[in-house]
DNA sequence: GTATATACATTCAGCAATGTATGTATAGGC
DNA sequence: GCCTATACATACATTGCTGAATGTATATAC
């Protein structure tokens, strides 16, 4: 029962990646074998050598199924043309948490980047890619927030660039703190209360306005 | 040229201790062998294993020397019967961004428990006290902000326990936004604007009050 | 001044994981 | 109906690290 055809090859594969996700969030992505690996899968390590170059090389399609947040968020930022670019904004600000809160397998390989990975020797690539697709959101994010300027919707002296910022580092947390102790908060229920108070803070607070200091 | 004082003992604990911290930024904690951390430190791994049962034992002992930062958010947030409780939360929170921006060790501190560090098997028990110091600081904090509201700082419906995440959120999400690319804005500049637009918020979002919804 | 605990260095056995090489049975082209 | 590339399984050699055992020289207690 050998050389599956390749809709059943194709079958295999995901099912190595559904066991590496599995595998790599309970032991973590260094601590875990192949062997391990494998047998979730219910193969063997041969398998994955054909399907895959090494361990790396399957961390980093199982990181690029479920896309990381600030590769998503600079797609959906991009439509810099909107009627309403701070309800949008909004709207996706509270998907994305949402999202992250309700998917199992969206908060596993959350979970996975964020506390069962090491950053180091090849895995400094991915944190690389993760600069860059963190730089091109930031780019998307400063058009829409330019766009919401003119329209009326945030005032005209808004430091863009930490405005950029605090959006990211509010997102980043939240996830985080979450993850750390999802019993101690709701974040699915509390995330537009969040997100209103972050664009509030926007419109309003006076320590994000260029001209001062 | 062996057995010496006791002295020069704990120089040469201290000695392997800064050699962990630079071996585990370096190569991450599990990649990094004891023998690394011997050949930085100048010692034989038979001094490690004098000094420490194994690995996760020097991992322990190096997180400990800088203490992570809800257990240092926690003690100084204990201070409940201030005069400006708001006052010295701002202070703290500034310090503590600035801290982590300045000191070098505390950074690499911070960068090996945010990227360079697996939380899996033996490693649990330290996002176990992370869980914990986070609530011993949330409880600190609690009786902060409601010191706060007593003497008119903060608003009377204000919803404290949304507020203690959302602090613990923007600290964390900040050091770790900032940690993944530096270059990209001052941490240690603009650390008293954000912090002072998230007192803003808290001041006067409506959205973080309880009556509401 | 001697004995013993101390503070390491050195050596060694053993495992666990990796990568590769090889085996093998079938799918699909012809 | 044959051939070959495919899709794996199996077997093997190598490596690197750990932990423990042992060696050793000196502080220090007495």
């Amino acid at each position: 029962m050998v050389r599956r055809t390749k809709a059943e090859a194709m079958e295999t594969r995901t099912r190595i990646l559904d066991a590496a996700e599995q595998v790599f969030h309970r032991k973590g992505v260094l601590s875990a074998s192949l062997h391990d690996i494998a047998s979730e899968a219910g193969v063997t390590r041969g398998a994955i050598y054909w399907h895959f170059k090494n361990k790396h090389d399957v961390f980093v399609a199982m990181a690029d199924r479920r896309r990381l947040p600030f590769e998503a968020l600079a797609q959906r930022a991009e439509a810099g043309d909107e009627a309403d670019p701070l309800g949008r904004l909004r709207e996706f600000m509270v998907y994305l948490l949402q999202q992250v809160a309700r998917d199992p397998s969206q908060r596993r390989v959350f979970e996975i980047m964020f506390q069962k990975c090491e950053f180091s020797g090849e895995n400094l690539d991915l944190m690389q890619r993760q600069q860059d697709a963190c730089k091109a959101a930031s780019g998307g994010l400063e058009t829409t927030f330019r766009n919401a300027i003119n329209k009326g919707q945030l005032p005209a002296g808004l430091d863009v660039g930490r405005a950029v910022t605090l959006l990211h580092s509010l997102l980043t947390g939240l996830i985080m703190h979450w993850l750390l102790d999802p019993s101690v908060f709701e974040l699915a229920d509390a995330a537009p209360d969040y997100v209103d108070t972050f664009l509030y803070s926007l419109q309003h607070s006076p320590s994000l306005l260029t001209a001062q200091a």
